[in-house]
DNA sequence: CTGTTAGCGCATTCAG
DNA sequence: CTGAATGCGCTAACAG
């Protein structure tokens, strides 16, 4: 249990110096070679590591990065984590996270205690921006980066939801479908909720009269949509739109055990292009989100103020991919030149 | 960028008290009725908050928990930290990550990182444990854990991988099949890639002598499975066996592909029992493990000590819960009566 | 109950 | 280049 005995002065006294001098030697200051060899001598024997809080009281500088999450057993809070792990690793900071569970009012409360804690900047994956968390970015001293939704005020990353709702909304119709029920989360959830499917519609509508997009409410999980696929079954559209992949899963599997065929009987699509979308069968058509690079662009930009650059964002556009697989049967006489597979989005 | 302008000093005057009265204040020490309205009201007034590192530097507490994961963006891994800070959240404490590439040396680094930063105690889930990590358990004088490896001269706490594997071997076996391909993983992965398997073998060949198990190697992902499943389909087995359920995840989609019928052709079994499971068609027969009982388990071991507790592991048991679903086909004459769907296991 | 007095371990003036 | 001195902000004896 002895875990931090050795100071610096242990140092000094062993290696014949002062205090001052350790202290030069461990912050590249000017030290005689003769004296820095005896220096690094003593760290040796001792083992001694510098006490981390003592550093902090007096650099005001902590290496940490606090990380505030909906939640932590998701697949793209995963994909986030890793892409700003891999950029904030590199530079000497580490991350320390809290989990709001999907509770603005625990966003707020999560930040606090890492404000107080001393962490060098913030990274918010918010599930819907306040008053309060404007105003935070703005009052207090440190670097904050919002992810998820989008707030003029505040300085955020986020997909753009609108163009992903409507460029699946535009494809479904180059396919011909007029009839489609979106298959949605609570509007409480701004970008999910509102903007990707208001951009579907958009999308799906373009320049036509005779098209229709139903709305049935499910939550995130499989089951709740698998719970609902009946009554979306009902509404006798062409093609199901699941806000995101796992919704689109558990439609998938409801028509399966129905024996309703996917596509030749209805289609169905999803967003967010989850690894498993692939595997299933039919495998999902899905407009394909990269939230390992969202990690990596969020990190670089609290790093970039961190080391004095400016706040502004050059592009936080995160970029779309539209993955079509097998889930959407083709309902126009002759078949479209599609580029296959996927295509990069330029929205 | 006014941050944390305000200390204890500023309440005291703007109070009228002394800094040790403040601080008692703050610490639950003993302090009149009187002076606690005003240090309360001085602290509103200034939006006082106490410095972190100056606290910590004289508690020698961090309240901060280190932990080292393998990678960040895979189910198991949220579930495990979904776990953990279930219970460590409440307890004021809070967790800071590490990410190990799946390298053992690494791991081995970034616990050396949280020591030197202070943490109270370290969890590892680890990819392999070596004689290094033994010698740090013993002679660090901070609690360390590690989870999903096993060594007899630390603290572990484990998926009882054996059994597992154990207990699918017997319910194939009485299921009726002779001949299993398992497709695992290197075995350089002791936990998944030999107790697993071993485990298999044993409870599949107990007290028979004409059964058979092939074994094919694939990575941890759908699709290297998937590349793998043609092999694997020409050895001819009743069942293949996925060590996890990504991997039968892409051994099912290749059936699917070439018109092999599951469970009717040839059955498929995982291990793991991930959600998605449950959606695909068939939907998958496997052990599941609760990773998220095992970081709650994992935290509050860590606690326990923290409290002052011995470390001894009253219950480090994982409990199985064999999944029944619908990869799988009774070969046996008469259908034996098997408890429906999920049956917790006692091993 | 309360104020005074000491440091925690380190980085940083300031004189040498 | 180097040592002595100072204090970061806070808690913990210590005497009142």
């Amino acid at each position: 249990m002895e875990q931090q005995k050795v100071t610096i002065k242990d140092v000094a006294d062993l290696a014949g110096v002062s205090k001052s001098t350790v202290s030069r030697y461990l912050n590249n200051g000017y030290i005689s070679a003769e004296k820095q060899a005896k220096v690094r001598k003593a760290i040796e024997q001792t083992g001694f590591q510098s006490n981390f809080f003592a550093k902090r009281l007096k650099t005001r500088e902590s290496k940490l990065i606090g990380i505030v999450l909906p939640r932590m057993d998701s697949v793209t809070v995963g994909k986030l984590l890793s892409g700003i792990t891999r950029v904030l690793e590199p530079e000497g900071y580490q991350s320390i996270l809290l989990v709001s569970q999907l509770s603005s009012k625990k966003e707020l409360e999560s930040m606090q205690k890492l404000q107080q804690q001393g962490v060098d900047a913030i990274l918010v994956d918010s599930v819907g921006l306040t008053a309060e968390h404007v105003r935070r970015a703005q009052e207090w001293g440190l670097p904050i980066l919002y992810t998820g939704q989008k707030n003029a005020a505040v300085h955020c990353l986020k997909i753009d939801d609108a163009a992903a709702g409507h460029r699946m909304g535009a494809y479904l119709r180059q396919m011909g479908h007029k009839h489609a029920v979106f298959a949605g989360v609570t509007e409480s959830d701004e970008a999910v909720g509102i903007e990707r499917k208001e951009g579907f519609i958009a999308g799906f509508c373009e320049g036509r009269t005779d098209a229709k997009v139903d709305f049935v409410e499910t939550g995130f999980d499989f089951l709740s949509a698998y719970n609902q696929a009946a009554e979306i079954h009902k509404l006798g559209s062409t093609v199901v739109v699941g806000a995101t992949d796992n919704i689109s899963l558990g439609i998938l599997r409801y028509f399966h055990e129905r024996g309703v065929r996917v596509p030749e009987d209805i289609s169905v699509v999803g967003f967010g292009g989850y690894d498993v979308g692939a595997v299933v069968y039919p495998a999902l058509t899905t407009v394909a989100f990269d939230y390992e690079l969202m990690g990596m662009k969020a990190a670089s930009y609290l790093l970039n103020i961190l080391r004095g650059g400016e706040a502004e964002m050059t592009n936080l556009d995160m970029p779309l991919l539209f993955v079509e697989r097998e889930s959407v049967q083709n309902l126009m006489k002759k078949t479209l030149p599609i580029n296959s597979t996927s295509l990069p989005a330029m929205m």
